[in-house]
DNA sequence: GTTGTATCTTAACGATTATCAGAATCTGAT
DNA sequence: ATCAGATTCTGATAATCGTTAAGATACAAC
C-alpha cells in the first residue's frame, strides 16, 4: 500500500502507484500479453523513459503489479473463508475462492501465476503470496490432533488442487463464461473436501497391504 | 509429423520443421520470453521474414512446439504408465511422470501451459493434449463400477492436481535441483492416490449429515 | 520450355525496451 | 531565502522485434 503523501508530489504526482495503476487497468483490457510500458507512459502523459526512475525494468512493474494482485486475491478470499469454522469447511472456501479470483480476475491471475514473471527473481512477490499459504497452513494445523501424518503434505496437495482447478478453467476446459467459474470451484471446493476427508486413508489403508509411508508403491505390475 | 522428402527441398531445405527444432533450441536455452522469431531465423542463416511463409504469426510457430512438446510429453509418461496395472498405480504414476515433466523440461512445460500462448485460439494443441487426458478418463473409467459418482469430477481433479504440484515446483515451492523434482513428483502421486482412495467418501460420508451431491455445503459456520 | 506456385530476400514501417545526458523540480539544511 | 544535492522527468538515441510488401529464385507440372 503506497502512503499518499509521502511518496511526495513531483512533476506528475506519484508517478509510482499511477503507473502500477494504469498497468492493472491495460492488463485487465488486453491482458498481459497486450501489456506495453510505453503505453502505460503514453496514458499518463510521460515520456516513455520515465517509469525507469521507480522502476528497473518492465519486469519490476509487472512485479508490483503480481504484489497488487496478491492484495486484492487476499480481500476475495479471507472474507469467503470466514464465513465458515471448521478447517475443513475453510480450506473448500478458500479453493472455491481461489478458482473464482483466477475465473473473474483472469488478467491479474495470469500475471501471478502466468510466465511472465519469474517469481523466483522477484521474492517480494513470494512474499506477498504469504497470508494465502498461511491460510492453508492454519487450516491444516487445525484439521485434526493426528500426529503422525505431515500436514505438509496436505496443504501443497490443497494448493495444487486449487491452482490445478484454477488453470483448467483458463484453459476453457469447463466452458466459457460465468457457469464455468462457478462450476469449477464447485469442483475444486469437492476436491479439496476429498483430500482432506481421505487424510487418514493413505497411511491407513481400509483393507489389503496397502501404501506406504515415504514412497509410493501401489499396485506394481 | 513432417514428412522429409514430400515437402521438398527449396532454397533451405525443410524450413518449416527447422524452424520448430530451432525454437524448441532456443527456448531451452533462454525460456519463453527469451525466444523470439528473428533470432530463430538468424540461427538457421534466412532472412527474419522467411518464416511467414510458414507460419501466420509468432503464435502459430509457438503452438507448433506446443504440439511437440505434447507428443514429447507423451512418449514420457506412456511409458511410466504402462508399467503399472492396476488404473489407481497409472493414475500415480502418470502424476509423477507430469510433475518429472514440468521439472526436467521446464521450457517446454511453460510453453504447454504459460501465459505465451493462448490454447483457445489454437485448437491444434488441445487436440495434442488429448492423449494425455484421454489416457485419466480411461484409468478414472475402469477405476470402479460405481455408477452413482460422475467421474469427471475425478478426471479434472486427478489434472489439477498434477499439474498443480508442477506449478508448485515450477514456483520453487520444493526447492531446486532434482531432488525438488523427484520430491514434487512423490507428493503428486501421493495426493492422486487421496483423491482416488477418497471417491467414495464424497457422496457416502460417514458419519454426520455429510456432503451432498451437486452443491458442497459442508460444515456451515 | 513455359507457366504457375511455393519459397526466400531485400527493404521498410511502427512499436517496444532500455540508456544517457541534461533540464526541471523538490528536499533539507543553512 | 537561498543554496546544494538528490529525485524525477524530457528528449534523443540505439537495438531489437514483429510484420508487411514487392520482387527474385527455385521447384513441379504440363
Amino acid at each position: 500500500m503506497p502512503v499518499p503523501g509521502k511518496g511526495g508530489r513531483y512533476h506528475h504526482g506519484d508517478l509510482r502507484t499511477a503507473l502500477i495503476g494504469t498497468a492493472i487497468e491495460l492488463i485487465a483490457e488486453r491482458g498481459v500479453r497486450g501489456f506495453s510500458l510505453a503505453e502505460a507512459s503514453r496514458r499518463l502523459g510521460v515520456a516513455a523513459s520515465a517509469p525507469y526512475a521507480h522502476f528497473a525494468d518492465r519486469d519490476e512493474l509487472l512485479a508490483a503489479v503480481a504484489v497488487h494482485a496478491c492484495e486484492l486475491f487476499a480481500t476475495q478470499f479471507l472474507p469467503e473463508m470466514n464465513q465458515f469454522q471448521a478447517p475443513a469447511a475453510r480450506l473448500a472456501a478458500l479453493a472455491r475462492s481461489y478458482v473464482r479470483f483466477a475465473g473473474t480476475n483472469r488478467p491479474l491471475f495470469e500475471v501471478l501465476f502466468g510466465t511472465a514473471l519469474d517469481k523466483r527473481r522477484h521474492p517480494e512477490v513470494k512474499a506477498a503470496e504469504k497470508p494465502l499459504t498461511d491460510a492453508v497452513t492454519q487450516c491444516v494445523g487445525a484439521l485434526s490432533t493426528d500426529g503422525e501424518t505431515p500436514p505438509e503434505d496436505l496443504e501443497t496437495a490443497v494448493e495444487a488442487t486449487a491452482h490445478g482447478h484454477a488453470m483448467l478453467l483458463l484453459d476453457g476446459d469447463f466452458g466459457e463464461g460465468s457457469d464455468a467459474v462457478e462450476f469449477a470451484a464447485e469442483r475444486a471446493a469437492r476436491a479439496t473436501l476429498a483430500l482432506v476427508a481421505s487424510r487418514h486413508l493413505l497411511h491407513r489403508p481400509a483393507g489389503g497391504r496397502g501404501i506406504q509411508r515415504g514412497t509410493v508403491r501401489a499396485y506394481p505390475s
